[in-house]
DNA sequence: GACTATTTATAAG
DNA sequence: TGTTATAAATAGT
């Protein structure tokens, strides 16, 4: 698939293997969109670059794929992903219940709602919230809405060439506007040393691909 | 990369969307295989067919990759909070952020794949939304949350007539049936693991693939 | 990043 | 399942 062949081995030359690996995963991630578009696939990928650096595709949600395996994980106990579901269980709580609940912060306390909620929540709210997503989630597959202006918007967002929106996320507090920024063009030529994780969430509108992160 | 191009929306006949899936799953786990063997990148990947089977493929192994990521954050640092609380942020943020992209590329003539509840969300809101979420992160650095058990509804899990049906975690999963036949060829093979039921070996004979399970 | 020459993946049959 | 004509992905530049 190039000018030439070559060895199904791992690349030496570290600029050629960047490049290969940013190209390839690309294709890769194009691939599990169009595989989940044409038949409807709910679909996971999690995969680490040369350089530390996660990316995450997921149909319709990385997390909610990978909820659903857990799960059945879970129904024997046997699974030795038991226990560890908290993580990802956990944060997919706080972010539904930041993107659900979101506005219902407390006036002008500029304090969100949830903000003691969560410091007292129970992991049978954790169950609730599962209950929840899905919900939301099955909502979403078949939900179509129009969207009128954009809303003002602090910082310029940007698509990458291939049309697909980046975001690339630092484990540190203090990159998190470095890579607002870096978000804003590409997304794995960073330099950022430490984990990143990059989702990409998609749908599918004939030959425009919508991305999200999660 | 056919006789003819297709369009990407949902294949209506039921054969050919068997087939499809069939073909391009395995074009898929063979571009991971590729990926990890050329980048020697750790890769996850778990698509459900149209049947609602549940294929994996991973490199070194599909568990391996999910805990990773579902303990990524919590190894260094004394609190597993801490960590949730930055997969937390990292979710809700960069979905929040990701949704208004969303918004923004589909324009008018877009669908729009988010729920609606989410609609007076703005990107000024987010802002704070992220701030707060470092205030709480702050508060919550010190406090343990409870694991305890889950009850959902898993995938329903079969094994796949076209191969061995694979016992993993207690469940009938032909998840990692595709492991068996696809995997990297790296150099460093050698820290290529398998899970404790199943194991391959593999070789690459130039244009050839080739695997065995001991 | 963009541009081909080629190799690959795959829609039809 | 295997074959073939084409569409796609991508190695090298």
């Amino acid at each position: 698939m190039g000018r030439r062949r070559i060895e199904m081995k791992k690349i030496g030359i570290q600029k050629n293997l960047r490049v290969t690996f940013s190209k390839r995963r690309k294709g890769l991630f194009g691939k599990a969109g169009e595989l989940a578009a044409l038949c409807g696939s709910q679909i996971a990928i999690l995969v680490q670059s040369p350089s530390n650096k996660i990316f995450a595709f997921g149909n319709p949600s990385f997390e909610s794929v990978i909820r659903k395996y857990e799960s059945a994980g879970t129904c024997n106990n046997s699974s030795p992903l038991e226990g560890d579901l908290t993580e990802v269980k956990k944060a997919g709580y706080f972010e539904a219940v930041a993107r659900l609940e979101g506005q219902k912060r407390m006036g002008d306390s500029g304090k969100f709602w949830w903000d003691e909620e969560i410091e007292g929540m129970k992991l049978h709210e954790l169950e609730e919230y599962v209950e929840e997503l899905e919900k939301l989630r099955e909502r979403l597959k078949i939900k179509e809405m129009e969207v009128g202006k954009e809303s003002q918007r602090p910082w310029p967002l940007e698509s990458d060439s291939t049309g697909v929106p980046y975001q690339n996320m630092g484990l540190d507090l203090d990159v998190f506007q470095d890579q607002i920024d870096y978000f804003m063009k590409t997304s794995e030529e960073s330099d950022v040393q430490e984990e990143e994780i990059v989702r990409h969430d998609w749908h599918f509108d004939d030959d425009l691909w919508g991305w999200s992160t999660s």
